[in-house]
DNA sequence: TCAAATATGTGAAATGCTTCACAAGAAAAT
DNA sequence: ATTTTCTTGTGAAGCATTTCACATATTTGA
């Protein structure tokens, strides 16, 4: 079957792009702090981690250092910013503008990373048509043509668990292929679109089961 | 040599760990639904993993299961709680009472699930004295201090990035050993200190690697 | 009471991820 | 110019995690 030797698309692992990440931010601090070049070896130690991770990784992408020499600072910043696709900006509208809502809204440093919230939507009339950070907040009921108009490409969702699944259910109609989830649940979406969780309980969790078990990972994320 | 006869202690990956969470999770909302037994396949159904995979993690603790029948519900979820060390509440305390620090201690699931958050710290004269939820914000000039005096466990750092590192060094001078992090920096702990960081900057770079790479990760968390 | 169905617990295999180790390329020193 | 030093890029090895597959135990139904 043709399908069978069609050309496997490269598959990067979760971690790589976690760690993509985190040399995303080092190499902004090493530019600020006047860095020309950085070696696997440098940038490794700023993050507790090896020199072969940090090549491994970069090198799923392509070669971007010069033996004997190492990396340079801002290129390598910019060439991962494209990998990651931070060189652009995203238009992100967020529902539920509660207690992680709102403190959400009110963090400069996603708006200046390129994540632009520019819409809110929530279902209580008292907070509806209200001001947060410049931005009126809308009604729910609206979401799907409003997310549409607005050609919103992410949405961050902040309201309680219970009502979780319906409102990614309505923002997946919508069309929106990416969700960031702050409730504490298991969100049922199709396989196209992409959904990732943050779940506050789950890291104190592990604390407390590391202080009761001293617990020592085999293998450090 | 001695050393090397020692009894090896299990390590637990932090998969694991966290898909522990995630059962037990899943186990408290079987309960409530009335469910007496469940199996791994069900198990494994909610949370999106394969039941081979439920049965090898809790085949690291013990067995707790039936063959024929499945897990008894109440009594997994005591057990992963055991395991967690939820099972008991955890004083927590919590330093920068901004726009994320508010948000978490107004978090009740928090209490609920046992992380009591029972002290505030902030070096902000107009924050200091002032009372949220009851409590009143410390100074945190008298951090050491009141973390002893107040038997505090965990604490969590809200503070901004550029100011992390002097705060927990502080922390773990006050022999804190577990901390939760929302700075995007990253940490210097001495070994025997448990440091989780909650990134959610990360997060959302993630999703916009997989918006523009039409990402599929070789192996799902 | 016995057969069929169900589902665990676990070695072993398969897969994935990290680290090793070194050839090769480039810079720096002499 | 040549040697030495440095550091990348990458197969291969080593290690960790997941999945497979099945013996075994228990329940269910006849
Ligand atoms: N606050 C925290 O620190 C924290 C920490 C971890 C997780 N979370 C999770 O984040 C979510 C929000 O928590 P919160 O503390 O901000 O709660 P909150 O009650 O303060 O805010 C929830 C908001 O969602 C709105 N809402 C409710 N139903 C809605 C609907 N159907 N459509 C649109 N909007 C709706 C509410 O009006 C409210 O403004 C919850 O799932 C919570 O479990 C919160
Ligand atoms: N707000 C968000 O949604 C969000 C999202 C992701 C990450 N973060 C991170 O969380 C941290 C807090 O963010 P925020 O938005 O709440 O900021 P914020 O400025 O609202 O709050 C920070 C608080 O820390 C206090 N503080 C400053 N220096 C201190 C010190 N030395 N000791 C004690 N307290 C001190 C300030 O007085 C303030 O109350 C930052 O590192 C930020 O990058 C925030």
């Amino acid at each position: 079957m043709a399908s069978d030797s069609l050309p496997e698309k490269k598959r990067i692992s979760e971690s790589t792009i976690h760690r993509l990440s985190l040399y995303y931010r080092a190499l902004s601090v090493l530019e600020k702090e006047g860095f020309e070049t950085v070696s696997s070896k440098g940038l490794a130690k700023r993050e507790k981690l090896t020199p072969a991770q940090v090549r491994k990784d970069l090198s799923f992408f392509g070669s971007f250092g010069t033996r004997g020499l190492g990396y340079p600072v801002v290129e390598l910043r910019e060439k991962i910013s494209q990998i990651l696709g931070i060189d652009r900006s995203w238009r992100v509208a967020l529902v539920g503008v509660g207690n992680i809502g709102s403190a959400l809204v009110s963090y400069k440093e996603f708006q200046k990373q390129g994540f632009k919230i520019v819409k809110l939507f929530d279902n209580d009339q008292r907070k509806i048509g209200s001001n947060h950070k410049g931005i009126v907040v809308s009604d729910i009921k609206n979401l799907a043509n409003e997310l549409e108009l607005d050609n919103i490409e992410m949405v961050v969702v902040a309201v309680p668990a219970t009502v979780a699944q319906y409102v990614v259910d309505d923002i997946v109609k919508a069309g929106i292929k990416a969700i960031l989830n702050f409730a504490p649940v298991n969100l049922k979406v199709p396989d196209d679109v992409f959904l990732r969780n943050e779940n506050m309980s789950m890291e104190l969790e592990y604390l407390s089961f590391a202080l009761v078990n001293d617990h020592i990972p085999k293998r450090v994320r």
